[in-house]
DNA sequence: GTAAATCCTACCACTCAGGTAGGAATATGT
DNA sequence: ACATATTCCTACCTGAGTGGTAGGATTTAC
């Protein structure tokens, strides 16, 4: 698995805020309430969300969480990326610089590359207010049977 | 991370065997002298490999392996669904006929569907030959800055 | 001043990745 | 017949990461 429940939740986290925008701030014991999710673990994850400059918060009776800008302004690689430190299909791609020292003669390398490539692509053309108004036809593309029809 | 290193060896077991073919059977400890790898470890991979029908097997002295078919008849995604698993990128989505139970409500569930349907597409569209020749272009595509100048 | 909320630190059970170890069965060449 | 080279099979082990839980400290609104 590529994508643990810690990034589905974050990204499920932040399509609530976007929903439930314009309101002032959304607590995280409605959101959990709303998403039928533990409490205690979604705060870990907005935790990190919120370290890193997506959304606004506040301390206190009546304060919470808003998204930080725009739905149609995150990407949902940014998101991802954020929560899971990576979305490296393979360990053997260069991070932080390093690459595999056997990089330069293996011959499977430009594939994970090549399907890393593909995956960052697809992730960074999708926004949260793609998720959030149900943009199935850029979600799905090809794959989606009930595009064509609607 | 979506692909372990069994299916990173497993394509790279099976990699060695599509250049070192047309020689009768080649035994493991070749294999794992010529990719410098564990024996132990990769016997349990090409175990695998062997049941599932990709390989041929001989015991004994001179013994060893050699591939089923044609190194253009193999997709990547084959072999990586035969060792893996799976190749989904979340654990979310429908698996052996059984689906999420949110699944009809979740407005998360049809990016995960449309992410995995570009990691298939673009594995099933590689082959153990494009593999072994080193077609950059095929396995990079957009992001292969070399393919252009080439 | 009290209730409601975020923030912070610590802990924990379970699974899985990534191996290792040892031997049994089988085929070859002499 | 026998030694050797090989696949095949079962069992075990260690460390890291996932997916949480627990408890309290701090802050803000009414």
């Amino acid at each position: 698995m590529m994508v643990s429940t810690t990034g589905r939740y974050a990204l499920t986290v932040m399509a609530d805020l976007a929903r439930n925008a314009g309101e002032g701030f959304v607590s995280l014991a409605d959101i959990a309430e709303r998403e039928q999710l533990s409490m205690k673990y979604l705060e870990s994850i907005i935790s990190v969300l919120n370290k890193g400059g997506m959304l606004e918060s506040l301390r206190g009776k009546n304060g919470g969480y808003k998204l930080a800008r725009k739905p149609a302004e995150y990407t949902v690689n940014e998101i991802l990326l954020l929560t899971e430190g990576t979305l490296a299909p393979v360990n053997c791609i260069m991070q932080d610089g390093v690459e595999c020292e056997k990089a330069a003669t293996c011959s499977t390398l430009p594939l994970w590359a090549g399907l890393d490539g593909v995956i960052e692509n697809y992730l960074s053309n999708i926004t949260l207010e793609d998720i959030i108004t149900g943009n199935r036809k850029k979600m799905l593309g090809d794959y989606c049977n009930k595009c064509e029809t609607e």
